[in-house]
DNA sequence: CGTCATGTACTATCTGAAGTTACATGAGAC
DNA sequence: GTCTCATGTAACTTCAGATAGTACATGACG
């Protein structure tokens, strides 16, 4: 969300937002409550209001979002029990976290490292390849 | 449940697991399937029948159980969309797929390289501390 | 002061995991 | 042989969590 509206100039309303993700206004003021809470954003109520990016790009990591979105659990598993009596369950725990743990770390080191200028660096790389793409298929 | 099976000597039947995991024979049945076709543990039917391993703990890691038990994705969130035509999308997939990736490997490879055999001597260790403490709490 | 926007509580829907029931199949005891 | 005990599996049923949607309050601008 954040990129299409770095896209936009101006605030970008939710409705928008929403048309553009395929969801609900609703939705979207949720999850850009967090970003906003963070400073990320800003919300503009009222005529010509809306959404709109209160940092610089580069100074926004994946990372921060993920912070920002309340960082949600990234695994699909985790512990049977927190602190089982079960020595058993203990061994298996001890080993796994462990394991979890370093996954996590590099997962999120890596998110670290990707800001949204990045991503729209990327983003604006891809739309020239396209647009030779469609040049090319013109002529055909 | 296999740490439990390699306790006990002889058969183990699903109704025990299940005591002991705290849950339902079918669920324990189910589970140990996958375990089954890749030959980890055998069932046996009838009187004394039950559940057995049938390798050397050393020679199954919890990298094997995993993908015995359909290899899920670990991951508690995805790409929106595995192939989106939206060029923002597609430059945010290509980097958390990167990322995911790597987690993923790191994650993988650190299951593959604890054995059940480990997993077990640890088990022991964690017994032997306990029965100290419990001595020391006798005297007392 | 009417319209357009966000803010949020409340409700509804959807989905996947876990649990349960029911019954078929096969092995051993007697 | 047949009775009992065990697995094998196909339904079916809960249940919880995520996502979506509704309703209405609040605030800003023309």
């Amino acid at each position: 969300m954040l990129m299409h509206m770095a896209q936009h100039k101006g605030p970008v309303t939710s409705e928008v937002l929403a048309k553009a993700m395929d969801t609900n206004p609703v939705v979207v003021r949720r999850i850009m409550a967090g970003l906003r809470d963070d400073g990320y954003v800003r919300s503009e109520k009222g005529h010509g209001g809306g959404w709109v990016i209160a940092r610089d790009l580069s100074k926004i990591t994946l990372r921060d979002i993920y912070d920002a979105l309340g960082s949600p659990s990234l695994f699909a598993m985790g512990n049977r029990t927190e602190a089982p009596g079960c020595l058993v369950e203990q061994a298996v725990n001890a080993v796994l976290d462990s394991a979890f743990d370093d996954a996590e770390a590099l997962l999120l080191s890596r998110l670290g490292n990707v800001s949204l200028a990045m991503l729209s660096a990327d983003f604006h790389a891809r739309l020239k390849r396209r647009s030779r793409r469609m040049e090319i298929e013109d002529v055909h």
